[in-house]
RNA sequence: GCGCCCGUAGCUCAGCCGGACAGAGCGGCGGACUUCUAAUCCGCGGGUCGGAGGUUCGAGUCCUCCCGGGCGCGCCA
């Protein structure tokens, strides 16, 4: 890539210059303004200090040192307000560009960071005791886009839904089912949801009278289970294992666990329980792993659990929790750690609530009490791509709020059919070029220099730019920046469709233009790979009759004055 | 009281490891379809980056404090 280049070729004019590698290394930005060069270098700036030397001097030297080296493409140097180094290039590396993105294809954007590395990636494992509501389904989003984004840098990554299904909130489950089953009310401190009578119901529809309590229960569980798959599938996730917690109890994997932590020394008993001296590995305060009745606390559970992911090899565990249980972060790091884990596993990716508003007001959500909005809900109402485009515009350190009405009545002004629109335009130019006969020549054999107009430049300076942005977001666990640069590039598209026709009588421009939607379409589809939005081949038209019926009322008999 | 997160344009939000005049979408105003789908494009207007200090050649970005908001601080899961 031009950007390793153009660091090589810094790092060899230090070493020319007798300078020392600046602090931080060196650093490449892509200038906010065209005028400051196609990439920029702070280095000098950030030398002077170690140097002892005016930045512009260094920045001065550096600039002699890079003109006379000869680096391919790079045109000209030069020193600019305190002592930034502007490079700037020839056309050329553009075209380097263009080629470099076809010829990788389904792999532009792709590296090997994580080569070698086996993730184990838990997220939503919503407990199995009613469906997955509305907010669920911003951490299946973002869980998955990760996974994707792990596996571009070069990661094995496997998905993983916990399901707690060995607790007192089963039986609460359970409980409350068969009250609904008998007709009656759930108890005080059972699931309350209109959904269990929904679902009690059919349970006596299939089975008649008769059923006894854990007969419902697991009717009830495996209900329960289908429909999580089903909601989640219904948004494109999917998960390798759905790990049930009951296992690590059948295994014998707790019972193994605590006799680890006991041989270690790092256990003892007070008021009739077992405690862990979690205070000496970072936590706040020591933790019951075993209640005075006996039975094993959740943290014990899910240091068992998190112990066998390991032991089915993985390298490295993410979690990503709501940012509710951000409280049991450290005691399970220290569980982990007690038991000869290397500190900071597994690494927990928290992320904040999300606020569902309709009318206005806010929406709380709870299985217990019962207001809940299903994901399923919104996915009958919404598209799915719109759904997961919504959770993916925003970073998770911050709370999200999204407002049921607009995301279900005003649809159609989702960003997502912004983006698809620019791949359905790609793919409608390939379909018209096919129909006229009109077929791409082997890029070597076209002349790639006619692509000098400024849309042109911009789309492949966003290619370019393009596998950093997955790396960062990447490294980041933040998706949104890849939906943020989905969205400029197609916004940039867009407009070069406008300003630049692909085909037309001239058959060279026509090539090279044709190649470069090519390269687009490749971006654009591999960013919405990662996103888990589809690439849609055409979209259908807006009927102008529905617009018109979304804005001020055209004249129509009897309207004037009437209410919306 | 302690811990984590947030506070950027009227609204919803981007802004990487500090870099050169702060961005987008929506909303507002005004333009552009005989041309590869106008779910598009172009222009205009709109910001003390919550506040105060500090570090730095340089701070929306880092540090401290304050204000405002969200979420946690169980022998619950």
């Amino acid at each position: 890539m031009i950007a390793d280049d153009l660091r090589t070729a810094i790092r060899e004019a230090l070493r020319a210059a007798g300078l020392p590698e600046p602090p931080g290394g060196i650093v490449l930005d892509v200038p906010k303004q065209r005028e400051h060069g196609d990439w920029s270098t702070p280095a000098a700036l950030a030398l002077a200090r170690v140097a002892g030397r005016p930045p512009r001097e260094i920045a001065q030297r550096l600039q002699a040192e890079l003109e006379a080296a000869g680096v391919p493409h790079l045109a000209r140097v030069e020193v600019a307000g305190p002592g930034h180094l502007n490079l700037h290039l020839a056309p050329s590396w553009l075209h380097d560009v263009l080629r470099a993105v076809v010829a990788a294809g389904e792999r532009y954007g792709t590296g090997d960071a994580l080569a070698g590395q086996r993730i184990n990636l838990e997220f939503v494992s919503a407990n199995p005791t009613g469906p997955l509501h509305a907010g669920g389904g911003r951490w299946a989003a973002v869980g998955d886009a990760i996974a994707n984004l792990l596996a571009a840098q070069g990661a094995q990554v496997h998905r993983e839904y916990y399901l707690n299904d060995a607790g007192a909130q089963l039986d609460r489950f359970r409980d409350s089912l068969y009250a609904r089953y008998r007709g009656e009310a759930p108890p005080e401190d059972g699931y309350h949801g209109q959904y269990l009578v929904e679902m009690a119901a059919r349970l006596r529809a299939e089975r008649g009278d008769g059923v006894t309590p854990d007969e419902a229960l697991e009717w009830g569980y495996r209900h329960v289970l289908a429909g999580l798959e089903q909601d989640l599938g219904r948004i494109g996730v999917h998960f390798d294992t759905w790990f049930s917690e009951r296992t690590l109890h059948e295994r014998g994997d707790v019972a193994e666990v605590l006799a680890l932590l006991d041989e270690r020394g790092v256990t003892y008993e007070k008021d009739g329980a077992k405690w862990f001296r979690a205070s000496d590995f970072g936590d706040q305060r020591d933790r019951v792993l075993v209640k005075s009745d006996g039975a094993t606390t959740y943290l014990c559970n899910d240091i068992a659990y998190h112990r066998d992911k390991f032991a089915r090899g993985h390298t490295h565990l993410i979690d990503i929790w709501g940012a509710d249980h951000h409280g049991q972060v450290r005691s399970l790091q220290a569980g982990l750690e007690a038991l000869g884990y290397p500190p900071g596993e597994p690494e927990v990716v928290l992320g904040q609530l999300v606020r569902l508003v309709r009318g206005g007001k806010e929406v709380r959500l709870s299985k217990r009490t019962g207001d809940i909005i299903a994901l399923a809900d919104i996915l009958d109402e919404v598209d799915a791509d719109v759904t997961r485009m919504t959770f993916l515009a925003q970073g998770i350190d911050s709370a999200q709020t999204i407002d049921l009405d607009v995301v279900t009545e005003q649809s159609m002004e989702n960003p997502v059919y912004y983006v698809q629109y620019a791949h359905a335009r790609i793919a409608s130019i390939a379909r018209r070029a096919q129909e006229a006969g009109v077929a791409r020549r082997p890029v070597t054999q076209v002349d790639l220099g006619l692509l000098a107009h400024p849309r042109e430049e911009e789309l492949l300076r966003a290619l370019a730019v393009y596998p950093a942005v997955v790396a960062e977001a990447a490294t980041a666990r933040a998706p949104q920046k890849v939906t943020t640069w989905v969205r400029d590039f197609a916004r940039a598209f867009h407009g070069f469709y406008r300003d630049c026709r692909v085909l037309t009588g001239d058959d060279a421009l026509t090539q090279a233009r044709l190649w470069l939607t090519e390269a687009c379409r490749v971006g654009l589809a591999n960013a919405l790979g990662i996103l888990g939005v589809h690439a849609p081949e055409e979209m259908a038209r807006l009927d102008p009759q529905d617009e018109d019926a979304q804005g001020p009322a055209p004249a129509r008999p009897g309207a004037a004055g009437a209410p919306a």
